[in-house]
DNA sequence: GCTTGAATTGAACATCTGTTCAGTTCACAT
DNA sequence: ATGTGAACTGAACAGATGTTCAATTCAAGC
């Protein structure tokens, strides 16, 4: 079972995936060809068959990971429907500040899956948009909030709070923290009454 | 001066800048080939450089328009903020909602401008921006508005407008005036105190 | 009817594309 | 010392890529 010493695979494998993640956010899953991202590598281009299938693979299997490890992020707290929106809120902000290449891949490249993929990566988002949507009902219900359409509000905060990501740089005026805080007071205010 | 009759340049111009338009928004800039633009126009890959240097251009031209247009779309309104606000955000949406594919493109396609190409329309982007942040300024200075960070209030509410382009397809259950009160309304909350 | 010239073709260019696979390498187990 | 097998190379494949350009078409103007 133990892998033997000389064996390269369980570090070229984690390799190809992130050379992969960081070229597709730089320059976009079709401007990128198997031979970059094996120059990326260290390693010739036949080499990266030994890893994934074939190129749309790679980019699947990549956002289809992002939008799993998203949904196990986080749970819907108990308590009042406020307290769920800012956790859920944050929990966004954060994750998607933590990876913003994979956030970048994962909602530019979806026109470049094959549609049996796309299927299944917009499921896995519709299952995200649900946990806010219902935290939205509840709270509409019980009066706390003032939304006159949960699906709109849902992905109205989804585009705002991803939207960091467009601008966001490490070591910028703001940290993450201050950011959390701006964009969930927005959003609180967007939702009351 | 007077075209020849026979002349097709006319109307084969704005073809290949439809066709391009067209193909871009559905496919990406990188996964287009010029034969595939030529296809949709109904003439051989060659004639296209009658109509455009190369294909960087093609995707330059369209940004470039698109940019110029939307600035020219509207002006600030005399009046007090919060109707300056609702005219940006409702011209916003209705001008969005007219043009999904060359809003798709304008921000999914930057990264595909050569650098000095990127610059301009950056520099386009900006001068758009600082109109809504000039807006929250001022709101924010005569107290009409509480957004403690008008930098980022503008970057959050642009990213949540131009949002709707991911969802709206003509003849859903929303009309684009729907839309745009929903959002204004949201917005308004937004950055009330 | 003839000339002009803009519009277009179609072939050619050098290079790149994703993918395959027979052959090579070399650390390990025996 | 020898054999094994995973990891990898390097060449080959059939076709696509952006771009150029000599040659063709054909309506307009004379």
């Amino acid at each position: 079972m133990a892998r033997k010493q000389g064996s390269h695979s369980d570090i070229t494998g984690p390799k190809v995936r992130q050379a992969a993640l960081r070229l597709f956010a730089r320059h976009g899953f079709a401007a990128v060809s198997m031979r970059a991202i094996a120059k990326e590598v260290g390693v010739q281009a036949g080499a990266l068959y030994l890893y994934t299938p074939d190129k749309q693979a790679l980019l699947f299997d990549l956002m289809r990971e992002h939008m799993e490890h998203l949904l196990d992020s986080w749970q819907v707290p108990a308590g009042p429907p406020e307290a769920q929106l800012e956790a859920f809120c944050r929990n966004h902000i954060r994750y998607h500040l933590d990876r913003p290449e994979l956030v970048f891949i994962a909602y530019m490249e979806l026109r470049n899956l094959e549609s049996e993929n796309f299927a299944v990566i917009e499921a896995l988002r519709g299952r995200y948009e649900a946990q806010l949507t219902g935290i939205l009902q509840v709270g509409q219900q019980e009066g706390a909030f003032a939304v006159p359409d949960t699906k709109l509000a849902t992905l109205a905060i989804i585009a705002m709070l991803t939207g960091v990501n467009t601008w966001y740089r490490e070591g910028g005026r703001l940290q993450p923290a201050d950011i959390e805080k701006i964009y969930w007071d927005m959003v609180r205010k967007a939702v009351s009454r």
